[in-house]
DNA sequence: TATAATCTATGATATTTGTCATGTTTTGAT
DNA sequence: ATCAAAACATGACAAATATCATAGATTATA
């Protein structure tokens, strides 16, 4: 099993901030698991009782709405601690977490790592620092539900993934979705979802091959109003 | 001009966790000030340089969207600190301020507060649970943002103003909005609002006297679909 | 207190989005 | 390879919401 203080990926999350004998203290008591897709890593309501470190793979954190259809939040990608709120608040998960992707993630237990919360203000203050950006994106995506249009949220939501997992070698999005999980990272029917995707392909703005999406003309989607 | 340490405001947010000797180091360089209804606090792209301590008042913090419009993010109240993200982060307002109610306002200068946040662990501490509670609530928003109809989430804010201001002496909401401003809190054109406030008056839900509204029927108004 | 400016209200209509139905394609399990 | 289940796709229609136009009510101010 990889250490922490020797593991790359903590220099994307606040776990950069802890010192080198706090990460081989919590190096000793981590677990780490291999996810496979559409595994549910935890629901909402659950209790997380630590956090996740994603080592690899994407996971989405939706939740139930009053209508029965799960939201999107956010994808947690490479890198991404996942239960941070939880473990501040010491409150049940809010959201549901489902991989999209076979993941491998570290789980670090509550009591190993709440104390450095406490007394390493550096950590604290990372990740202070951390969930201020995550709040500022938040605010950014509720004026945008509220005041963008379904094509235009598709069109960003396109160009999001575009930007945060690239692509593959023949030019297809980094991750796979459904038509559902696009339907429901923009908030709208799997019906209106598809519909807009099949204009988009037929504006040459993407192609598809099933679940590959590829994008043709970033610009243009910039442009989609 | 009142003291920190003495004043009461402080309970309600992360101010609580310094203690009394950085509250009247504080106190002797904070600024008091009274804003009038209307008056914009600080917009969009502005530095902030601080974080206000709301004593009296209330205040919209919103966004302007690509089609123009402003979108409420959040109210503000009395006892709540504005601009701890950018006191945290070091960057310009992703918001602008405006004053819905007279205001009476703390100013506390950045130079003065940001060491308290990197060196006293319970001060980061405090305001990073604070944060995750918002945070929990920004996504809540977003999925009924997503997921609820208009007429559902114009219910959902005159419920959440009745629990949040309470009732003057006539039963009004203690706190005046316009028409716009609803529309605004709810994402949607300004005669739509109307409309559906005018409907929730045939109906019984509310009664409204120009800007002044008064809840009928709080549970029918949980009931809306 | 007049008068302009702003806010509220409502009708008519267009546009967007959701829902239901149905058929096709893809995927996964045996 | 075959079959069933799931996912994708599209049409027809309904419902929700936005937009434009217009008029009345309220408010601020000279």
């Amino acid at each position: 099993m990889s250490k922490c203080e020797q593991c790359i990926i903590k220099q994307f999350n606040s776990l950069r901030a802890l010192g080198k004998d706090d990460l081989i203290r919590i190096s000793g008591c981590k677990t780490s698991k291999f996810i496979k897709k559409g595994e549910i890593l935890f629901r909402e309501g659950e209790s997380i009782n630590g956090v996740y470190c994603v080592k690899d793979g994407v996971c989405k954190l939706s939740k139930l709405s009053a209508n029965g259809k799960d939201q999107i939040v956010k994808l947690v990608v490479r890198g991404d601690l996942i239960g941070q709120r939880s473990l501040v608040t010491d409150e049940k998960s809010n959201l549901t977490a489902i991989a999209l992707n076979d993941m491998e993630i570290c789980f670090i237990p509550r009591n190993e790592i709440i104390n450095d919360l406490t007394n390493n203000a550096n950590f604290s203050l990372d990740m202070l620092q951390e969930m201020a950006k995550e709040l500022r994106i938040a605010d950014n995506i509720i004026v945008d539900m509220a005041q963008k249009s379904v094509k235009q949220r598709l069109a960003d939501v396109l160009i999001y993934l575009y930007e945060t997992f690239n692509t593959d070698e023949k030019g297809f999005l980094g991750v796979m979705l459904s038509r559902e999980d696009y339907a429901s990272l923009v908030g709208t029917a799997t019906e209106s979802a598809i519909r807009i995707l099949s204009q988009f392909k037929k504006e040459g703005l993407i192609s598809t091959t099933g679940k590959h999406v590829k994008i043709e003309d970033l610009e243009g989607l910039r442009r989609v109003e």
